[in-house]
RNA sequence: UGGGGCGUGGCCAAGUGGUUAAGGCACGGGGUUUUGAUCUCCGCAUCCCAGGUUCGAGUCCUGGCGCCCCAGCCA
């Protein structure tokens, strides 16, 4: 395994736990997995838990943690996912080594372990309609009833099951329940269905069964078969544990995994559940799973997050049984981070206005020398071409400024970054007012931008040289809702609250002319952010960058 | 009002009866700076409430209060 190892992995309860079962030498090797269900596409609350597995498997000594498809829903999953979740998993640093495993794989032994129950009289076919169960299992406050079916002989459920398994029943005819307590205080106890008739082929078994199980008997017994040692989950399976140590005792199965629940991550400002991402994609909100604003792991990859950033996102958020709901600035700093290390810079004008300097010649031009790196020497420098006509941001001049105002108005001298001292002359505008040029004159003796003299220039821009420049396409994005909690908003519907504004298109941007070599990394464009190709629309003759995060703006924040 | 959980600063999170309650993010302020970036320094809580046990409690006990999850033949 590669880069993850070197990065510390900070304790946590289910780490005391394991530390402590080592101690205690209940186990001798630990044993984690991964067990998505494919139906759908990873996000970033995903990363917390393939963080949590496989680092642990990494931690400890002779450790694995297992990928695992729990596919036992043939009606809502596809092998497309599979594929996407695998790259997803690895895009993320991670190996699961020969650990790959299917729920589906075993289903011949989940099912032997069924017709065991139905010996020991622990389970029995009921002919009860879904409607019917529903009202024999009572509710939060009322016990449930037995189903008239409970009762049935053990010859005569195996002859049952046997029927449902060979596909001679309808859905919903039959359904194999655990038999349990149905008045038990935790409805799960209230006997679970372990098998349901479903007559569709499965992604990985075709045709051959007409019976699938449901999660709380397959996970646990796939556990143990797989002899995962700590079955982490998330909070809404803690009432599920009783149920789980139920089958795996009743079934005296070897290994006895041991269920633990953390909480799950919530990220303010967006939503991780599958079903409204679903329905963001389906209904068209947004440009597929992979759109920049979401929080799916392939579309955070398009923004261009960095698998280290997400890595490190993960362990500085911790894991507790703690409700949560993280602030985005964490994750932006865990990227910023990253991106600032690993990052060369360049200089882009995404709102372009002319800035003309008077006193330079007409047809000069000169090579000027940009380090690609401020503090990182080994990352070298580069050519940046210089002119009499070049572009620089709109927001970079001001008329009437205030004191506080370190940029370009009437008067005022700034430092083009690389370059040299400029000072305002006059701006020409249009007839509406618009300005069109703002018009300069340059100190020849600050080459470089640095003067003899030593005199201080508080304001340092950046620009492009108009006739050497690259004209490109960038998508500026932003938060995808307005509000930190749509998920939990209860009079509402979370769609009502996208942000408008969460993309922005820009066109005609200008960059400098180096970055027409554009490659697939992040570049920090000076002053205002990390930017990166996009995978899927970008292309040689016409460059669209995706704004990964801004840099932090103490100004903006002032204003 | 059945069952299961959770409650340490704005958001996370250490803390497992005994120094002035770690750390990160955010926020406020100072310094450095050819990115108002980076870097750096400083500031920023008595632990949901109320009783109790103890020489000593965020950590133990009792009673409240608040929030989350569960009534799929989904996972």
């Amino acid at each position: 395994m590669s880069d993850p190892t070197v990065e510390s992995a900070p304790s946590n309860f289910i780490r005391n736990i394991i530390d402590a079962d080592i101690e205690s030498a209940k186990h001798q090797q630990v044993v984690t997995r991964f067990p998505p269900e494919p139906n759908g596409y990873l996000h970033i609350g995903h990363a917390k838990s393939i963080c949590l597995n496989f680092a642990i498997a990494q931690d400890y000594p002779d450790a694995v943690c297992h990928l695992r498809f729990d596919d036992t829903n043939p009606g809502k999953e596809k092998s497309e996912y599979i594929e996407a979740i695998k790259e997803d998993v690895r895009w993320l640093g991670f190996d699961w080594g020969d650990s790959l495993h299917h729920t589906s794989d075993y289903f011949e032994q989940l099912y032997a372990y069924a017709v065991q129950l139905v010996k020991q009289d622990q389970a029995y076919v009921d002919s009860l309609s879904a409607e019917d169960i529903r009202l024999y299992r009572g509710n939060l406050t009322e016990p449930g009833k037995d189903s008239p079916y409970r009762n049935r002989s053990v010859e005569e459920n195996l002859e049952l099951l046997e029927k449902m398994k060979t596909g001679e029943f309808a859905e919903g005819e039959h359904l194999l329940r655990a038999k349990i307590d149905m008045a038990a205080p935790n409805i799960n106890m209230r006997d679970p269905a372990i098998y349901r008739i479903k007559n569709m082929s499965h992604p990985m078994t075709g045709d051959t069964w007409h019976i699938y199980p449901m999660y709380d008997f397959a996970h646990c017994v796939s556990d143990a078969i797989e002899g995962i040692t700590h079955s982490l989950c998330t909070l809404e399976f803690e009432d599920h544990r009783p149920l789980y140590d139920w089958f795996l005792e009743q079934l005296q199965t070897p290994a006895r995994p041991q269920q633990i629940e953390f909480s799950r991550l919530n990220l303010d400002y967006t939503i991780m559940s599958k079903r409204k991402l679903h329905e963001l994609v389906e209904g068209g909100f947004v440009d597929g799973w992979s759109d920049p604003r979401l929080p799916t792991l392939s579309g955070m990859r398009r923004r261009g997050y960095t698998p280290a950033a997400i890595r490190d996102f993960c362990s500085r958020i911790g894991v507790t049984k703690k409700d949560n709901i993280i602030e985005m600035s964490v994750l932006e700093n865990s990227l910023r981070e990253d991106l600032n290390t690993t990052s060369s810079r360049a200089l882009a004008v995404l709102d372009p206005i002319k800035l003309i300097i008077d006193n330079y010649p007409d047809d000069q031009e000169e090579m000027l020398t940009g380090v690609n790196h401020p503090k990182d020497p080994e990352m070298g420098h580069r050519d940046v071409p210089f002119s009499k006509v070049l572009y620089i941001e709109r927001s970079d001049y001001m008329a009437d400024a205030p004191k506080k105002f370190f940029r370009l108005s009437e008067g005022r001298e700034v430092r083009l970054r690389f370059a040299y001292y400029v000072t305002c002359t006059h701006v020409v505008k249009d007839e509406q007012g618009e300005v069109l040029e703002v018009h300069c004159t340059y100190d020849p003796e600050t080459r470089g931008g640095k003067s003899a003299d030593g005199r201080k220039i508080k304001g340092t821009i950046h620009w492009v040289s108009a006739q050497h420049a690259v004209t490109a396409e960038v998508r500026m994005y932003d938060r995808l809702f307005t509000i930190p909690a749509p998920a939990s908003e209860k009079e509402r519907d979370y769609k009502e609250f996208i942000n408008p504004e969460s993309i922005q298109v820009l066109k005609g941007c200008q960059l400098e002319a180096s970055m027409a070599g554009a490659e697939k990394r992040a570049y920090q464009f000076e002053r205002q952010g990390y930017f990166c190709l996009d995978s899927v629309d970008s292309s040689a003759d016409a460059l669209v960058f995706n704004r990964i995060v801004s840099l932090r703006d103490s100004w903006a924040k002032k204003k």
